[in-house]
DNA sequence: ACCTATATGTAACAAATGTTACTGTAAAAG
DNA sequence: CTTTTACAGTAACATTTGTTACATATAGGT
């Protein structure tokens, strides 16, 4: 597992931590399209994200939904974060968005390690600033942006995070991600097709443009 | 200032770490309105809130703006955390909500005393967190309230982070926070008046109802 | 008191987004 | 092969939000 970690955090953590990490957390790998956090949930395990990608949406009591950002290799959810040290409820809905390895570590050890270890400390710090980057970034787009630029935006970051030209959703769910109605997407849809952004079929659009 | 730190943060802090902060730390006094942080500028201190109110908002190029959150006695900036800790340029800004008092920590002391003690360490965590769930909320209202919603919202965040019932704001201002036009929001605050939830004025709104 | 800045009220219209309803069509299931 | 289900296309309409234009009102300065 050492090095698994190692081919996606790089040298950042020390030697002493990976052995730690090695002993103590376990390897698992999700399937696309697992639930890992389910909202109202508590949590139990911090993920690092060892290889593919993670969806987090927020989600709120009438069943709306909105896309928060991705996560990649060499990630973590801060929110998670956020749970496992001051022991709060679940706010949000983390899916895999592709088959996904994590490397999970008990919140037992995540205090213990932000004492013992500056890597960690350092790590921590990177990804609640990383998270509330990206949360910001969310605020831009929904601010900021009208739906076709939204969904253009959303098109890109899936294809970068998917790493290839072809998206496999159906109008609904990317609907969904974006807290708007399927009509709404199939019609700006249909508009970037007749401006050749991007070629439409059943269950998959084409990015023809980056 | 040991005095003043404790009445707005509690015990929360070691008496070492406070004795520290009153020996390098400097103390602070700005009037209503002042421009605290300005997009694009780099942060040599961060600001702990001692008394007083401050209101950060996200900006863009184009000048666009969006109040993102208040920040009250007790809290501070995150996003002067995560400039701080990773040397990166503010893209907010922060202005004095009220008369407001702050102790300034300059940022060569923020790793040191990461490392050196808990209670800073576990202070620097739950700003992160805080600010994370504020930013949350504020998608939670651009994306799921409709205007007349996130003005109301608006309105009751103020009067609380004021301590009054009366709104010192013009039309145009509170257009500038919620990112629409001055007459969306008077179109709307006279809906609110009919409902007898506001009482309109020149240059200020006084809220019936909370 | 008069002038001027700024603030507010409101109508009329434009644009963006959301909703409903119905169509056709491809894939999956029987 | 037929039936069923899920997906996508599109028109017509409703609602929300944004824009322009102008009228009116109020405070402050002279």
């Amino acid at each position: 597992m050492i090095q698994e970690i190692k081919n996606s955090y790089g040298d950042f953590f020390e030697e002493e931590l990976l052995e730690e990490i090695n002993r103590i957390a376990t390897f698992k790998e999700i399937p696309e399209g697992f639930e890992i956090i389910k909202p109202g949930s508590y949590i139990r395990f911090m993920p690092l994200i060892i290889h593919g990608a993670i969806k987090v949406l927020r989600t709120d009591n009438d069943g709306d939904e909105l896309l928060l950002y991705f996560l990649e290799k060499g990630d973590t959810c801060a929110m998670t974060l956020s749970c496992c040290l001051g022991h709060h409820k679940s706010e949000i809905k983390a899916i895999a968005e592709t088959d996904t390895k994590l490397v999970m570590i008990p919140i037992s050890k995540m205090e213990e390690w932000t004492t013992k270890y500056k890597s960690w400390r350092n790590f921590v710090f990177d990804s609640y600033h990383k998270r509330l980057i990206e949360a910001i970034e969310t605020i831009d787009s929904i601010a900021f942006l009208n739906m076709d630029d939204r969904l253009l935006k959303y098109l890109r970051d899936k294809i970068k995070i998917n790493n290839t030209s072809v998206i496999h959703s159906t109008h609904q769910q990317i609907a969904y991600d974006l807290h708007t109605s399927r009509v709404v997407i199939s019609r700006l849809l249909k508009k970037l097709e007749k401006d050749a952004i991007v070629k439409l079929n059943r269950n998959n659009i084409e990015i023809l443009q980056t």
